[in-house]
DNA sequence: TTGAAAGCGCTAACAA
DNA sequence: TTGTTAGCGCTTTCAA
């Protein structure tokens, strides 16, 4: 198992630079070489050292993904998406799991630094757009999910989150609701603004009037969605609906409910977004939104690995995948 | 960016050989040549060339993980584990998703054969062990979570599947239930036979006749308990519990239930295995074994990094971290 | 179509 | 305490 390239010429009565060849599929190789070399590389169980090969040709065929938690399904779907589509292209992934500090995460950005990944994707709201900005200026390849850069290089893969949000708080007005709250998660990240957003049109579109006290945020977290609920309860605001900006902030309502004796969807009709397996189990099942998590994951992985091999010049490196509402019984109640 | 460590030298006025004794702790070094160099590689933003690094020193820092699905949440969270604690001792873990492929998990397991990684950690029924033992032999490093492999290098995490087992039937029994039927997973799995192994001491030490018309099993999927509770129904034997061997498949069971008008827990107590997240969403709550999850992945991790470092010569390689049973309302309620 | 030789960027043995 | 030198195992000119 220790045999070198030099050890397969030997017994196949060649050069090191032939066996390398065929081992890389050169075209220039006799098939009857070919078939002596790859006989050798069988009988000698031969395996070309992965660090020397990326020394000499300055790639390590590994991209890094950093992610703040890879328990959340929603990233660990992300991750298989890129996964998955690395696999077919033959590049290996190394994961970051950043456990929400931006610290850690900058820690992982210098694998890029040292040659460790040819690529980074960033599935996180940490890191800033310039920081971003700044390695890809420096000449490394990286993309982000979830929200989009304004950079003409840096790839990106998002998701309609204005439509969407538009969508699912005009079906809550149909439902015939007129005060709507809206739980958001951290309170500067681009998903964020953009659900936030088509929140607000779907106001306006509607002209009903937006009430600041109908808003709060939780850390798209399940314990911020609870405590966020409570706050809304001690306000004097009332209201009949609530959108969070994604559905483990809608657990937290769920829970608050539960504690205060309020029905969903009689009293409070929700609606979340990620579509996260779990909400289809609990009770009543929850309206969300279906997003295109692992088709994301692909996408961003293939790209960037198109970039690495020079392989779209002139493409778009902007892409938005659609997501559609699901609505449950968590919002299936019409109010007169 | 594109420095290297004789460029550093030159600034500094040293070596590259004190460059390279600053950069790794070497403490061979004269506290003035030390910030001279730690100077010049700040003023110079010099990162190391991984390849090189790894080339020269024969190591990568890099340990890989094999799962059949990074999104089921029990390998997500093992993975979390072992990248926790890989981070740690700065190491960092390359995922290999097989798709529940045996073939994809061979590819990966070639990892070690190049050199990509130093380490393996296997979390997976697919790859028997003659295989695992055979890399072990040929001098690689690697270890297993979920199960023990008989051998005195192999590293080995799992939990007392036998104990919590019998514990799970017979807390069902002291319930008041007498035919009780067990789904398990995979028929091959060690997992599987040690959960099925606590089922039947708890049925001997309690004198309830053992009757195989009450297995089945399921592949530790939803679908495949949800089927396997259809057949249960279909036969003629009556039961009044089941347990089945993860969560996974309990969800299965609770929709076979819901279509079939059957009440958990009144007319059907169930008890799963793996505490996912979701048991305590759905209703009622379902009743499971808590499973050291991440703590697992942990143990491992640090035992083979370790064991990468000859740090434990003496020490044992297999461990067992307890789980215990969380009784909740799919379980809770008295037969007479 | 093949081989010889140089070198990717680093570390470690040896010498000073 | 520091520098010199020789590779780690591969790929890729260049020459044949």
């Amino acid at each position: 198992m220790d045999n070198k390239i030099v050890d397969v010429a030997k017994r196949a009565g060649v050069s090191a630079a032939t066996v390398s060849r065929v081992l890389n599929d050169s075209s220039l190789v006799s098939e009857k070489t070919k078939q002596k070399v790859l006989k050798a590389v069988e009988e000698m169980d031969y395996h070309p050292h992965a660090a020397a090969k990326q020394l000499r040709s300055q790639r390590t065929m590994t991209i890094g993904v950093i992610v703040p938690d890879i328990i959340v399904s929603y990233f660990s779907e992300i991750i298989k998406g890129i996964e998955n589509a690395a696999y077919a292209r033959k590049y290996k992934v190394i994961i970051c799991d950043s456990d929400n500090e931006l610290e850690k995460e900058m820690e992982y950005l210098g694998l890029l630094s040292n040659r460790t990944v040819d690529g980074m994707i960033l599935v996180t709201p940490f890191v800033s757009d310039d920081i971003i900005k700044d390695y890809s200026q420096k000449g490394y390849t990286l993309g982000v999910i979830g929200r989009a850069i304004d950079d003409e290089v840096i790839l990106s893969c998002k998701t309609n989150n204005v439509q969407f949000s538009e969508a699912a708080v005009r079906h809550l007005i149909e439902q015939g609701h007129k005060q709507i709250a809206y739980i958001g998660g951290f309170s500067d990240s681009m998903e964020n603004y953009e659900r936030m957003e088509g929140y607000l049109k779907a106001l306006k579109d509607n002209r009903i009037p937006f009430k600041p006290g109908l808003i709060d945020s939780g850390h798209f977290m399940e314990s911020g969605g609870y405590e966020a609920t409570l706050r809304l309860f001690e306000r004097q605001e009332p209201f009949t609906a609530v959108f969070t900006a994604n559905d483990e902030m809608a657990l937290g309502v769920y829970r608050a409910c539960r504690e205060r004796g309020v029905r969903i969807p009689e009293d409070l009709a929700v609606v979340g977004v990620d579509n996260n397996r779990i909400t289809g189990y609990i009770v009543p099942p929850l309206s969300t939104v279906e997003q295109p998590k692992y088709e994301m994951g692909v996408c961003l992985a293939e790209k960037l690995i198109d970039q690495l091999n020079d392989l779209n010049a002139s493409e778009q490196n902007k892409y938005v995948i659609e997501s559609r509402l699901i609505v449950r019984d968590s919002s299936n109640y019409l109010r007169n």
